[in-house]
DNA sequence: TGAAATGTTGGGGCG
DNA sequence: ACGCCCCAACATTTC
């Protein structure tokens, strides 16, 4: 008797190569359902903001064109998971599900939710593993609980055993015999009207084909720099792969595999570090996934509790200001309005501005955290609930909140000819490197002569650094004592 | 995956 | 030649 149909439910791995849900289904034998349901509320609190709905639909789009190119089809639904998936398993017959695990507190009770409306349907479920190199349960300290701290992490990782290698796409997909009903991708919703996605498009193209594109382009050109240039928001050092793994066109042993390979070929000292130092931020992404995973209440509330008394201030001003780069620190405001237009920010910017809005501004990291929900093309909840609360000093193995970052430093040091501030910052690009990261204490001859007014062209300091610095402290001081 | 304050050292100018 | 001071460079401590 053949086998009955598999419905493939895609979530966070948009792609067909190395993909364990489309391998579990492709071993059942039968006809397969390729399926994309749209369930926001299943994401509680933390539905794809903006910025992810833009990638989110052209992730899809070519999903559906490389389905199409192996005889196959992509469905669109929306609506809650569970309904929706047994409906599609009534309407095919298919007699099984197959998904990848996420770490989510939302997705894992919708998967719960879809485990039990399958098993009342008579549906396998067949959820796997595959968004993680280590999965959250598979590594434990000594004591058997969970890490708290990446380095110790990070070792048990690499010690957990080989990373296999990544399965290549099947070449063809056994199409169901009827095609479902199926929403055009339009009807979705996900493009944001009015359009204002411009920045997105010009700096991104979602999909499989292109994930593994900006691994090879990384690969052949950065790698051996990457361990210096990475830092540098004034140069093009970074991999970009943080949207195309956030969504899994490309999945981590994809990349740690080639990775691997490039730095054997090489045979040079700078590629293996350059390949230790990526491997070492894939970690990072596995520690977020596993701090989720088992401090599930950490994406709203501070891991260390005692700072859930932090004496946050109130400022809407401040925080409108944070948003659209107009704070008068032009690090900060260069990395926000990167940000704004094209729904990413480089790395070092993002420590930079999550410093100078929790402890300059002393507004809440949740705040942050929510504004980037919404603006970056590769918000993860892990990434960004690790990311945050490591600024904020109250996560795991996170920054000591004493530890404040001094924008025009920062801007010394990572962007020293003041390239990255003039581009994202157009209104001080006439003036010289000396005074770019702090224009406000320019002389008035330099402000002049670059066409800077302050406060008309460019606004004045929100705050003063020194003083908010210390003001931060007393905060800190003052939570100690209580 | 800081920065500022404070401490230490050592070279050179100078009386 | 010597002691003294200055200060840059570096190290350590503190937040």
């Amino acid at each position: 008797m053949a086998a009955s149909p598999t419905i493939v439910w895609f979530r966070l791995d948009l792609r067909l190569a190395d993909q364990p849900a489309l391998s579990a289904a492709v071993a059942r034998g039968g006809p397969l359902v390729p399926v994309y349901v749209l369930d926001d509320a299943g994401e509680g609190d933390w539905p794809p903001g903006g910025a992810a709905r833009w990638w989110l639909h052209h992730s899809l789009a070519a999903l559906a064109g490389a389905l199409r190119e192996r005889g196959s089809r992509l469905v669109l639904r929306r609506g809650a998971a569970e309904a929706q998936l047994v409906r599609l398993a009534r309407e095919t017959g298919a007699g099984a599900v197959a998904w990848s695990r996420r770490v989510e507190p939302s997705a894992r009770e919708q998967q719960e939710r879809v485990t039990r409306a399958l098993a009342a349907a008579g549906v396998t479920a067949l959820p796997q593993d595959g968004a993680l190199l280590c999965s959250p349960d598979e590594v434990r300290t000594g004591q058997g609980g969970p890490f708290q701290v990446f380095t110790p992490f990070w070792k048990a990782c690499l010690a957990s055993g080989a990373v296999a290698a990544p399965r290549a796409a099947p070449r063809r997909l056994p199409p169901a015999a009827a095609w479902p009903d199926s929403l055009a991708l339009a009807e979705l919703g996900l493009l944001p009207r009015p359009d204002w996605a411009g920045g997105l498009a010009a700096a991104w193209t979602p999909g499989e084909a292109a994930a593994a594109a900006r691994l090879r382009d990384f690969l052949a050109g950065s790698l051996p720099g990457y361990p210096r240039e990475r830092d540098r928001p004034d140069r093009d050092g970074t991999s970009r792969l943080s949207p195309h793994l956030h969504f899994g066109e490309i999945s981590p042993r994809q990349a740690w595999r080639a990775v691997h390979a490039r730095a054997q070929r090489a045979r040079s000292a700078p590629a293996a570090r350059g390949a230790e130092a990526l491997l070492r931020q894939l970690g990072w992404r596995e520690f977020a996934h596993h701090l989720l995973w088992h401090f599930p209440h950490t994406a709203a509330a501070p891991l260390r509790r005692e700072f859930a008394d932090f004496p946050w201030r109130a400022d809407a001003a401040g925080l409108r200001a944070w948003r659209r780069g107009r704070t008068g620190c032009p690090l900060v405001d260069a990395g926000m309005r990167q940000l704004w237009r094209t729904g990413w920010m480089h790395n070092r910017a993002r420590m930079v501005v999550a410093s100078y809005l929790v402890k300059d501004l002393l507004l809440p990291w949740q705040a942050g955290a929510r504004w980037f929900w919404d603006t970056l093309v590769d918000a993860d909840l892990a990434n960004n609930t690790l990311g945050w609360q490591w600024t904020a000093g109250c996560g795991a193995d996170a920054a000591p909140f004493f530890r404040v970052f001094n924008p025009a430093l920062q801007g010394a040091k990572f962007d020293p000819d003041g390239a990255y501030v003039r581009r994202w910052v157009p209104e001080l690009a006439d003036l010289p490197a000396a005074w770019i990261q702090r224009p406000h204490a320019a002389p008035a001859g330099v402000l002049a002569e670059g066409g800077v007014r302050p406060g008309r062209d460019y606004p004045r300091p929100l705050v003063d650094h020194a003083a908010a610095r210390q003001r931060a402290l007393r905060a800190l001081r003052e939570l100690k004592r209580s």
